[in-house]
DNA sequence: AAGGTGACAGTTT
DNA sequence: TAAACTGCCACCT
């Protein structure tokens, strides 16, 4: 639906990208952005997640860290554990503030969806 | 209307 | 080898 580009057809993008993410698994900026074809948007992506707290349905946000697996935004969480906590709530293995088996709970778009 | 910012990523020194 | 800088596109003030 492109009738017309509402402001935010990004983030509207990237919720539904990241509300696709299975529990336990985890995805980078850079896929989701490449994914919705804005791989140089990887900064974006991060900056929707930012507007995701409130949103409908919720955006599990938490699945998402940067290339490194590391948890760039906790910090923007309602406290910085709360990603952590919520990562480990599905399974996934945090230390310190890193995701472990970040390559084996890496869940790529393009791949697992594939189009 | 224009400029600055940003939850990154890739490249170079 | 590791560390630092630039580039990027879209949102926000």
């Amino acid at each position: 639906m492109d009738a017309k580009r509402n402001t935010g057809e990004f983030f509207d993008l990237v919720y539904a990208v990241v509300r696709e993410i299975p529990e336990g698994r985890v995805t980078s900026y850079g896929a989701i952005a490449r994914y919705l074809g804005a791989a140089r948007s990887s900064r974006m992506v991060g900056f929707a997640m930012n507007a995701s707290f409130g949103v409908t349905p919720a955006v599990p946000a938490h699945r998402v860290v940067n290339r490194n697996g590391l948890l760039s935004g906790k910090m923007h969480f309602e406290y910085p554990d709360a990603m952590q906590e919520l990562l480990e709530a599905e399974g996934v293995v945090v230390k310190n503030d890193q995701v472990q088996d970040f390559e084996s709970r890496f869940w790529d778009p393009n791949t697992e969806l594939a189009l």
